[in-house]
DNA sequence: CTGGGGATGGGGCCC
DNA sequence: CGGGCCCCATCCCCA
């Protein structure tokens, strides 16, 4: 008999309007989006880039001498810089310098910056990145800038690779929307395992009762449970439990609380 | 209250 | 570099 909880509660706050937030955040970069898999030409970046200003009535600060000639895909351009390309004036008004980096070389957490007349821009993330990178992917003629240091302008995380950071920023736009419900996920093999709420597939079995699970996580959870001693050990009291959220609980308890 | 199953999130690794 | 996969963790819910 199928359990009840298997009629899940909507959980709409993780369904994300990923459009919206992308009309949101993208910026200025938007009106360039729909060439993410190409790479645009310097010139063609400048010309669209003083339309897009003057529209914005920020033509008179529109400044080319900040787009080296180089060419930068637009996806890395929305990454670095969601809220759109920084204008000159803005990034006078930065003040941050350069060097400004954490001992190690990183780059410190990221902020809005007060001297930016309101404009939305990641300091000093952005200022380490005023170049366009090159497609190797460094940034030219300037050590500080080589600072393999990536931050989600979501929530402020920050990688060391743009892969990495690309992989984390799907778990804002969650591209991968279910066909059935439209409920949102970061991964394709996240959605799969989603569907399979649908279809009642179950393809991971336990060799011990033959029970199908649609997780092979769940799974192996649940292989746990022909164990006679569990996988996580009390070192209090030297009690097994299947789950770790199961020894948390009993250790927060009176028996063997946490040290 | 405890144990277990379902669903999902996210970093890391491999190809 | 991106996709797929693995693994771990967590939350929710029910028996």
């Amino acid at each position: 008999m199928p359990r009840s909880f298997l009629v899940k509660k909507p959980c709409s706050h993780r369904i994300p309007n990923y459009g919206q937030l992308l009309e949101a955040q993208a910026g200025l970069v938007l009106s360039l989006y729909q060439n993410e898999d190409t790479s645009i030409p310097r010139q063609d970046i400048t010309d669209q880039w003083r339309t897009r200003a003057a529209e914005m009535g920020h033509e008179d600060r529109f400044n080319t001498t900040l787009l080296n000639p180089l060419e930068i895909r637009m996806s890395d351009a929305l990454l670095i810089w969601p809220n759109g390309f920084p204008l000159k004036d803005n990034i006078n008004n930065l003040n941050v310098p350069l060097r400004n980096r954490t001992s190690d070389g990183g780059c410190p957490t990221p902020g809005k910056n007060p001297g930016s007349q309101g404009e939305s821009l990641y300091a000093p993330e952005s200022v380490g990145r005023l170049d366009f990178p090159k497609p190797d992917g460094l940034f030219p003629g300037n050590k500080v800038r080589n600072c393999r240091c990536f931050t989600c302008p979501h929530c402020s995380k920050s990688y060391s690779s743009l892969g990495a950071l690309k992989m984390h920023i799907r778990t804002h736009t969650l591209p991968c929307a279910c066909r059935i419900c439209g409920k949102a996920f970061s991964r394709p093999w996240l959605l799969q395992g989603h569907i399979r709420t649908h279809t009642g597939e179950k393809p991971f079995s336990c060799y011990h009762c033959g029970r199908g699970f649609a997780d092979r996580s769940n799974l192996r959870a649940h292989l746990q449970t022909h164990s006679e001693v569990k996988r996580y050990r009390c070192p209090g009291c030297g009690k097994t439990f299947s789950r770790i959220s199961l020894l948390t609980k009993h250790r927060d308890g009176c028996c063997c609380p946490l040290s």
